[in-house]
RNA sequence: GUGGAUGUAGCUCAGCUGGUUAGAGCGCCAGAUUGUGGUUCUGGAGGCCGGGGGUUCGAGUCCCCUCAUCCACCCCA
């Protein structure tokens, strides 16, 4: 034996008896997202890395340090980046498909593998998976509160209950600069009693101060500039609209000033949906307008909106419930069994065995058989174990006879059928209608 | 990047203050008279005790280093 090559840090394996559970989830989104009238776009897993450094900041830790790089063959130079996130990859391909120009409203969602190059920890890997959505063409704030639902149905359809929406707004750009002014002055001579990553901060994003846990500096956040005093009146009504379209749709938002996001793209509209139940790391949902993003990637000035859902937060959260019931999984459990099982009597049968077997799935049925040379003991053993319906079984007479003999792994009745009739006889067995 | 905890069979874990050939349960494989499963019984395979170094007559057990995993911090698209 070689030595062992271990899995790569922070990664997992999905393993067949895994599925089921990722597999409900991969559909809930898809049922959720499709009824809703999205299409689903598939982006690649890598991009130039210019891509996020331009959509997330060419100096931010994220680029120089959290993102999966991988140098560029050639005299070109620069690198390729695993994709981070799904958001810049789709906004990427929409300005490139030239959507803005001949079929500016999109709804898109996708579902997929995302990477990022950080030290793994309870809710966070190296390689996850995002369900996310995304809206182009649209300021309205229906699209924001459409998207907010969505993403609320796509959890209520999983079970998880007593989740929240946390809703805030950044205003516009000009808002958004007029209030980080403000921050700059009210804060410049106060840093004395700050910790040291609010003074870094201080110089690369203010916002970030505000949501320092920090005891002395939240104490020391107390009377500082809210945005509320610099928005804008048309932020102020996009907002209102935002709140207005969720009350209509039976949803009860927490307003959470304490949403900031740092980065640049973000306009008005920014909510997260989180479990109480999960403690520090509760967020399962962030999302929220980029009105900017598309003109940013050289495409014509689009308003867009959209949010991203990590699997990992959320399947933390259903385990907490006990979910998904065995029920809710069974479907899927059920296409891991097979329906009818073969078993071959003697060694001269099994040719036999295999060209039935395949005949079964032809006819659309799971069969399969014993590979591994079992006694026909052994075979029921692993019909049982594989939790089969049926067992068909074909030995020397019933060779010489045309016949099979078919076995109820549940009650035990066995009869014995023309291979001429099997088919039918099995499809009666299994509660199917004929075909 | 910083700190803490943990590494013994495929899985979950025992191994008392260092002492002979390292154990259990589950799982896996096989048998219980030769064409019939789920239960039971019996047997079997499977461990360089994460890796390296040190202390000792002797190390799974003590010390150091290293790697990995988990957790927290940082950061969070």
């Amino acid at each position: 034996m070689g030595p062992k090559i271990p899995r790569p840090r922070g990664t997992r394996d999905l393993l067949p008896e895994d599925l089921p559970r990722v597999r409900l989830l991969e559909d809930t989104a898809r049922r959720v997202a499709e009824r809703a009238g999205f299409g689903e776009v598939r982006t690649p897993l890598f991009e130039d890395v210019r891509l996020f450094a331009r959509t997330l900041g060419e100096a931010s830790d994220v680029v120089e340090k959290e993102m999966f790089a991988v140098p560029r063959r050639g005299e070109a130079g620069g690198a390729w980046a695993f994709r981070p996130e799904g958001t810049a990859g789709a906004a990427r391909a929409y300005v490139e498909a030239g959507l803005a120009q001949r079929a500016p409203f999109q709804k898109w969602w996708y579902c997929g593998p995302m990477f990022r190059y950080e030290r793994p920890q309870k809710g966070r890997e190296r390689q996850f998976v995002q369900f996310g959505a995304e809206v182009f063409g649209s300021a309205c704030p229906e699209v924001d509160a459409e998207l907010a639902d969505l993403v609320l149905t796509f959890f209520e359809e999983l079970g998880l209950s007593g989740l929240e929406l946390r809703v805030n707004t950044m205003g516009d750009p000009h808002d958004r600069r007029a209030w980080g002014d403000a921050l700059r002055a009210h804060f410049s001579g106060r840093l004395d009693g700050r910790c040291s990553d609010c003074r870094t901060r201080f110089e690369r994003n203010v916002f970030r101060l505000l949501d320092c846990k920090v005891e002395s500096c939240v104490d020391a956040n107390v009377g500082a500039p809210t945005l509320d005093q610099y928005l804008g009146a048309e932020a102020r009504a996009h907002f209102e609209g935002f709140l207005a379209a969720l009350a209509a749709l039976g949803r009860e938002p927490v307003r959470d000033p304490g949403i900031v996001r740092g980065l640049d793209y973000y306009t008005r509209t920014v909510f997260e949906v989180h479990d109480p139940g999960l403690g520090a790391r509760s967020a399962l949902c962030g999302g929220g307008r980029y009105d900017r993003l598309v003109e940013e990637l050289g495409g014509p000035p689009t308003p867009a909106s959209g949010f991203a859902v990590g699997f990992t937060p959320t399947e933390a959260a259903l385990e907490a419930r006990g979910l998904p019931t065995a029920a809710v999984l069974e479907p899927y459990r059920a296409l891991q069994r097979p329906e009818v099982y073969v078993v071959a009597i003697t060694d001269e049968d099994r040719s036999a065995a295999l060209a039935l077997t395949r005949e079964l799935r032809r006819a659309g049925l799971r069969a399969d058989l014993d590979l591994k040379g079992r006694r026909p003991k052994g075979q029921f053993k692993e019909a049982s174990r594989r939790g089969a319906r049926l067992a068909a079984t074909l030995g020397p007479e019933e060779r010489a006879a045309g016949e099979v003999v078919l076995k109820d792994l549940e009650s035990g009745e066995e009869v014995r059928v023309p291979r001429s009739t099997l088919l039918d006889r099995v499809r009666r067995l299994l509660g199917a209608p004929p075909a």
